[in-house]
RNA sequence: GCGAGCAUAGCUCAGUUGGCAGAGCGUCAGAUUGUGGUUCUGAAUGUCGCGGGUUCGAGCCCCGUUGUUCGCCCCA
């Protein structure tokens, strides 16, 4: 039996390793117009560090997670402890006030696999640490919506919502879970679970009886201070004096613990049973749980896979078309010699091209040149080495000129 | 962790009540010996996912197993 893949990962060919380098060129191009430049972390953690970040009780931290060497590290599954960690490691908030961070790079989470949903997934995401003001949660907001309206995606919608803080939830909390027990034996099995464990998650819930129940739950938004409210209302203004389209959802929730006030999802219907593009919000109290001093922060996280999963369905993707410019075909051992130099010459002044390693007839040599798409095409035989001169033959239209001056040859390849 | 579907050539897939393993695309070669694309001719490539069972006979039926896809949960 050959050796397969892992459950849950995938192979990037050529044709799409070309398409994600696109999307990721098009990425850094806008992150660097706001200003956020690239961090790179270690591809593992001390297992400490997500379960203080994330969450001991979220389901990632709890039954997710690939740890190894008796627990002590673990694949990151997420990047936003990962970012803060070394935000506080190297002090880089005594550097500047205001960090502007971004990070593409891969996530590991032990899931079943399903539609745009991988156990091994890429994710590009941006961190802004040291800022509370309501123009920092519109800058991340309008950020990742140049990015997804950047690559031509039309269908996604942004929810924006406040869930405010955790001694605003814990009084709400008390009205909601009173109110629920009263049709604790109708909600579903899972959210009876999460009535438990995080009742905030009930919220979210798809079942439609829960949904009925729901209908008529204390809302979490009357519960949060008039300055939160106040502050969410700001963003909600600065995003439309800005044309940034968007619905409130107060019935928006997010599965980590470190989330406060501000939180956001870019959705769309396409994602088979996954509905988020990129999601995010405010995390005000993270870095101090990990051992920073007080810092406000915000960030968002996208899915590449999601992403390139409408792109393709829509038809964004490029085709792969970095051919080469020439293909060198010979005829016999000394011309094979005389191309081989002539190949290496063309690529040290850096143009990309191509020869015969099959030994195969010039018929076939044509053929493959035909295949590769090669702009151009000379063939090397004893005339040629004869008469020190070549004809290049342009395939697109079967024209032919005669070169002498083959020491130049890349003039003559426009 | 739970549920459902699928598994035949490199790819996409046919395969009749159980009776010789197939097509299209792709790949390779050739169509008078130094010129591609179009066309024509030909060729190679399969442990029918794997292991059992039923049967004279299994790609097809049954059981198990692995992989995969989709859904629940959760999330990007």
């Amino acid at each position: 039996m050959p050796i397969q893949k892992p459950k849950g990962t995938y192979d990037i060919l050529p044709e799409k390793a070309f398409q994600r380098n696109f999307l990721e060129k098009k990425v850094r191009e806008i992150f660097n117009t706001f200003n956020y430049s690239e961090i790179r972390t270690p591809a593992f953690e001390k297992t400490e560090l997500f379960k203080r970040g994330i969450g001991e009780e979220t389901d990632i931290v709890s039954k997710e997670m690939y740890t190894f060497k008796n627990d002590e590290f673990t694949l990151k599954p997420e990047m936003t402890a990962p970012v803060i960690r070394a935000y506080i490691e190297y002090n880089l908030g005594n550097e500047s006030p205001l960090q502007k961070l971004f990070y593409i790079c891969n996530m590991f989470r032990r899931e079943r696999p399903q539609a745009g949903r991988f156990r091994e997934f890429s994710q590009f995401g941006a961190e802004s640490i040291g800022s509370s003001d309501p123009y920092a949660d519109a800058e991340m907001i309008m950020l990742a919506d140049t990015i997804i309206r950047g690559f031509g995606i039309k269908d996604s919608v942004i929810k924006i919502n406040t869930i405010g803080g955790a001694e605003e939830r814990e009084i709400f909390f008390k009205e909601f879970k009173n109110y629920l027990s009263a049709y604790l034996n109708e909600l579903s099995p899972d959210s009876q679970r999460r009535f438990v464990i995080n009742p905030l998650r009930i919220l979210d819930s798809k079942n439609p009886r829960d949904r009925e129940i729901l209908n008529d739950a204390p809302v979490l938004y009357q519960f949060l201070n008039e300055s939160t409210k106040k502050n969410f209302e700001s963003i909600l203004l600065i995003l439309n004096e800005n044309g940034i389209m968007f619905e409130t959802d107060y019935m928006l929730v997010r599965g980590f613990d470190y989330y406060t006030s501000t939180t956001f999802e870019f959705l769309s219907d396409r994602l088979g049973a996954q509905n988020a593009l990129l999601g995010g919000g405010r995390y005000d109290m993270l870095v101090q749980q990990l051992g920073g001093k007080p810092t406000p922060a915000i960030g968002f996280a996208a899915g590449i896979e999601r992403i390139l999963m409408i792109m393709e369905a829509d038809n964004l993707l490029p085709v792969k078309n970095d051919f080469p410019k020439l293909f060198i075909a010979s005829i016999g051992e000394e011309s094979k010699k005389f191309s081989f130099k002539l190949l290496e010459t063309l690529r040290k002044k850096g143009v990309k091209c191509e020869t015969d390693f099959l030994g195969r007839s010039l018929k076939s040599q044509m053929k493959e040149a035909n295949r590769i798409n090669a702009e151009y095409v000379v063939v090397i035989g004893d005339e040629e080495l004869k008469s020190n001169s070549v004809m290049l033959k342009k395939m697109s239209d079967g024209s032919e000129v005669k070169v002498t001056d083959t020491d130049n040859l890349e003039n003559y390849l426009k």
